[in-house]
DNA sequence: AGGCACTCGTGCACACATTCACAAAGCCAG
DNA sequence: CTGGCTTTGTGAATGTGTGCACGAGTGCCT
């Protein structure tokens, strides 16, 4: 096949952040990102959207209409091209640099995602453990030392650092937050169980088990509460996103 | 105030489970009964729709819209009774009794989760820890000794076990979800980074920290890409969910 | 060269979610 | 008992997401 032309448009788009990708899309292209750069390590030049679709687990329109925001990558008749696509992907998403991070609490949580090592590999690289608590602080968690909260400013400032993890106990969540919104940080990612109250301007997502377990709950008791049921062997599969 | 009229339609509605509330209200519920239980522990008995909207973080309508699915528990002029409010939304998320979960994985987030211990108190107590590495099992873990994932079907039914928890590496994950569901679990909260495939029966809900940070990372990359700003010095402030 | 099989990109209709706006309902003061 | 204030509950309008269906390219085979 020909080779792309990727003069035009292509390095920065001079109007491309003009373009607003929908959120349900950004939400669903770091998964098309993960399974491609499964794929092109598995030796597969390109894929389809039905095959990409399937993989997913999600519907192979909604796999092409995700990718049209991006451009019009992919070539009829063939599919698209798995290293292209990967590299269109990781463009629009801005995963072309690393965004080091700092993880506030160095509690339970903390020290697992600290000694998790994926962060790092997937272009996110730990700047920075803090904790409040100062017999905390000088331990060692996943090759980063524990330093004190108070030198959050520092660390933000001199290693770059735009996304801040939150790790610690609800309690003291919206101190780290506050904290984090003051030494520079412009992103968070919120494990506590309490709503954030933070400048318009940050972005703040939310990961709280006890809502997911919850969540959980309501299908198990509506299955309970509903017609008697024996479902236990499964028979048809189905890919659940 | 009158009190309360329980007698119909309050234990088990007859055709309470034929009305189906809205994923978008059913993912919300939990954080409004959180915020709930804070308010009561505070003295709080009774908190109007635009109250409980600015502590959630969330529109006024739309709290209302999402409590008139449990039914008009409200008194116009005054607000919601919070104790009420409570036992409406727990019985409505299937909370009025514990569910027992399994976690799968013993690795990093594994030991944080049985160790969180918010677990327990939230009415998910840890039923069981299995892991397959048997150097891993026999450790003991927030209280909870590891077993050899063999043992699976045991704990799931001795200890009626509804919920799994998936904290393996991705590689792992869809045999512990197969496990899972063949021992009898109809629910998965599933951490690691891949998409399982499961019956279709069995509902699934993903955490995947990866992609949440890469979320983060597209808008980060958008606003660098933006207009240059200076948006630093925070001036308004707005709960964010 | 022409026809055929395949797959993308997208217009359109439908479903779901959010927000506004207001009537209905309750409380309180006098 | 009446009038005024507050707040709920919900119809309607708007916005967002999903999925079908099909035109339009592309490559392969004869």
């Amino acid at each position: 096949m020909c080779a792309r032309v990727p003069n035009v448009a292509d390095g920065m788009a001079p109007d491309r952040n003009r373009r607003r990708i929908p959120d349900a899309t950004v939400s669903r292209l770091p998964v098309y990102l993960r399974i491609l750069g499964e794929q092109a390590e598995a030796g597969v030049d390109n894929i389809s959207s039905e095959g990409l679709a399937e993989l997913a687990g999600v519907n192979a329109a909604k796999v092409r209409k995700d990718l049209s925001y991006l451009g019009s990558y992919g070539t009829r008749g063939v599919g698209y091209e798995v290293a292209y696509l990967v590299y269109q992907i990781r463009r629009e998403l801005g995963l072309t640099h690393d965004w080091p991070v700092v993880i506030v609490g160095a509690g339970n949580l903390g020290q697992a995602l600290a000694g998790y090592g994926g962060f790092g590999e997937r272009g996110f690289p730990v700047a920075g453990i803090v904790d409040i608590d100062t017999t905390k602080v000088g331990t060692v968690l996943g090759g980063t030392r524990v330093r004190h909260i108070d030198e959050l400013p520092q660390i933000v400032q001199t290693r770059r650092v735009n996304i801040g993890v939150i790790a610690t106990p609800g309690a003291a969540a919206q101190d780290a937050a506050d904290r984090l919104v003051k030494a520079g940080v412009t992103s968070i990612l919120n494990f506590a169980p309490i709503v954030l109250s933070v400048p318009r301007a940050i972005e703040v997502r939310k990961v709280d088990l006890a809502v997911e377990l919850q969540i959980l709950s309501y299908h198990e008791q509506r299955r309970a509460g509903g017609a008697i049921h024996a479902v236990q062997s499964g028979t048809g599969r189905s890919a659940t996103a």
